[in-house]
DNA sequence: TGTGTGACGATCG
DNA sequence: GCGATCGCCACAC
């Protein structure tokens, strides 16, 4: 399994109302790098089988290359998934994180 | 095979 | 406190 695979992996199976950081499913994976990370999810660009929308920074923040519909749009899907947003684009990363680290494979 | 690059992270100014 | 810069590694061309 590629990394990328691994990535894609693991973003599929984040639970419905969590976030989870590019840094954390780089960690999870045993990468150094969250940039690949995005890298591996704009190639893909499957908003279908990964919900990349689940995926921000480390402050919260979404990502600023969602493509599919925006960041608008991004916020509204985690919105009516539950996700609790701070800032007007900052998630509630305490109340909302999804750390791989309890239910990692 | 080698170079460029990227949806980030951390540090420096 | 905020902005800019450097570094990281894996993938595409």
């Amino acid at each position: 399994m590629n990394s990328f695979q691994k990535i894609l992996h693991s973003v599929s199976f984040i639970p419905e109302g969590k976030v989870t950081t590019y840094g954390d499913i780089a960690t999870s994976n045993n990468m150094k790098n969250a940039r690949i990370v995005g890298f591996a999810l704009h190639t893909n660009t499957d908003p279908i089988k990964f919900p990349c929308h689940r995926v921000v920074k480390k402050d919260g923040s979404l990502a600023s290359g969602y493509v599919f519909g925006g960041l608008n749009e991004q916020k509204r899907k985690l919105q009516l998934e539950g996700v609790e947003f701070l800032d007007d684009d900052k998630v509630d990363m305490y109340k909302c994180l999804y750390t791989f680290s309890d239910n990692s494979p």
